[in-house]
RNA sequence: CAUGAAUUGCCACCUUGG
């Protein structure tokens, strides 16, 4: 059953997902699972943005003991906020306490980095830290990195730089984690003066900046629409001796997106291929996304083409709301319908963004009940109606004078406790 | 045998610029 268990792993490294699926069904039929199958599952299809699948398999246990292991909470709570699906592991959280399980620090820093996905996720982390500290639990230099990144994705870049000087005052010492996440908060704002500072720091701390740290500038200039500077920062990682991945490659190709340089855009993809990378799904959401906004639709279903022949299986639901949004916009809707066929026979599950793109898209279409029943199909995928949500559906009706819906959508969404705004 | 932190791409509004 070990050596079992290290196989479902191992398919999870080579990106077989569905291998691993066979093999726990087997599993299963055989009556040789254990915690740390459940676990090593959990774990892969976490990384598969396979979800619902660990859901399923986690409602279908009824193994009393397997149910009460730690491990399997904790890691079907990784599982559902590597997923986005935040809310959801809030859910499990209670749930495990109130099944009598006590959290460790494991849990609490999985709680805690999943905050960097929650509206409010600030708050929400310090309260985690809050309860924490009343269970006479300590902040360990992975909850300090943890930490910084909520503050960095929340855009509180106050807030990151007073935790990384609070950790050292506890005592810790910063590594590569706490510098990249603090440089993101500011690349995250396109503030590349920071940026750069922090970098000076990280060398001057004696510390050799890895990859990581270069993309996270480059993404900096990316978003100060100085594709330029951020063309420099490729070029001076490359003579640091550090090979530019496909995340800078993909990071540089949108610093010329975002600046209106397809043809730039353009070349650095070709120049990615050259240099041997496969192009994956994320550089062609950047290229899609980038002819998009240049009404170029011809090249989109073109590169739609390519993609069924180059990757597959590969394909996720990034690229695909990519191709959905473009599509939309440009009221293409049989490449829509083509879309969703194709997500449907690759198994890639809708989340919340595919759901909003497609309301505001039969918002403007005049298709006002068919918006409403995919924000019900939403809710009923594990995609609670957020704000935005809201806000799609309000202003489409709006913009077609149906006042008395417009209302009684504010007036359920403030019921249900909905960030109101 | 199993679980935790950093970098790219997708959504309404807003802001800024075009």
């Amino acid at each position: 059953v070990t050596d079992l268990n290290a196989v479902l792993r191992r398919f999870g490294r080579l990106g077989k997902w569905k291998e691993s699926v066979v093999l726990f069904e087997w599993m299963k039929k055989h009556n040789k699972l254990t915690a740390p199958t459940y676990t090593s599952y959990f774990s892969v299809l976490g990384k598969a943005c396979q979800v619902d699948k660990a859901l399923q398999a986690f409602e279908e246990l009824e193994d009393q003991e397997i149910r009460s292991n730690l491990y399997l909470w904790n890691s079907m709570i990784s599982t559902l906020i590597s997923n986005g699906k935040v809310d959801k592991a809030f859910q499990f959280f209670r749930l495990m306490k109130e099944e009598g399980l006590v959290p460790d620090r494991i849990t609490y820093s999985t709680m805690i980095s999943g905050c960097s996905k929650a509206l409010g996720g600030f708050y929400k982390a310090q309260e985690l830290v809050k309860e924490m500290r009343d269970k006479d639990l300590r902040l360990d230099s992975v909850m300090y990195g943890a930490l910084i990144n909520v503050c960095a994705s929340n855009h509180m870049v106050e807030e990151a730089r007073a935790t990384f000087d609070e950790m050292q005052a506890e005592g810790f010492v910063p590594n590569l984690f706490h510098y990249c996440s603090l440089l993101n908060s500011y690349a995250l704002k396109g503030w590349h003066e920071q940026a750069e500072q922090v970098l000076a720091d990280i060398k001057s701390a004696g510390l050799k900046p890895n990859k990581v740290v270069f993309n996270s500038l480059i993404n900096a200039y990316a978003r100060a629409k100085l594709p330029l500077k951020a063309r420099g920062i490729f070029e001076e990682m490359t003579e640091y001796g550090l090979q530019p991945d496909m995340i800078s490659f993909c990071s540089l190709m949108d610093a010329y997106a975002k600046a209106g340089q397809v043809e730039e855009a353009q070349q650095m993809f070709d120049q990615m291929k050259a240099s041997g990378l496969k192009p994956g799904s994320n550089s062609y959401s950047i290229l899609i996304s980038a002819y998009g906004k240049s009404g170029k639709i011809n090249m989109i279903r073109k590169l739609s083409q390519e993609i069924d022949h180059i990757i597959g299986g590969d394909l996720d639901i990034h690229l695909f709301n990519s191709l959905l949004k473009v599509y939309c916009q440009a009221g293409v809707m049989d490449g829509v319908m083509d879309i969703l066929r194709k997500m449907d026979t690759q198994g890639c599950s809708p989340n919340r963004i595919t759901f909003h793109i497609l309301m505001a898209y039969f918002c403007k279409e005049d298709l006002c009940d068919l918006a409403i029943r995919t924000f019900q199909d939403m809710e009923a995928r594990g995609y609670p109606a957020n704000e935005t949500s809201y806000t799609i559906l309000i202003q489409g009706f709006v913009r077609y004078n149906k006042v008395k819906d417009s209302l009684d959508l504010l007036a359920e969404m403030h019921k249900r406790g909905v960030s109101p705004t």
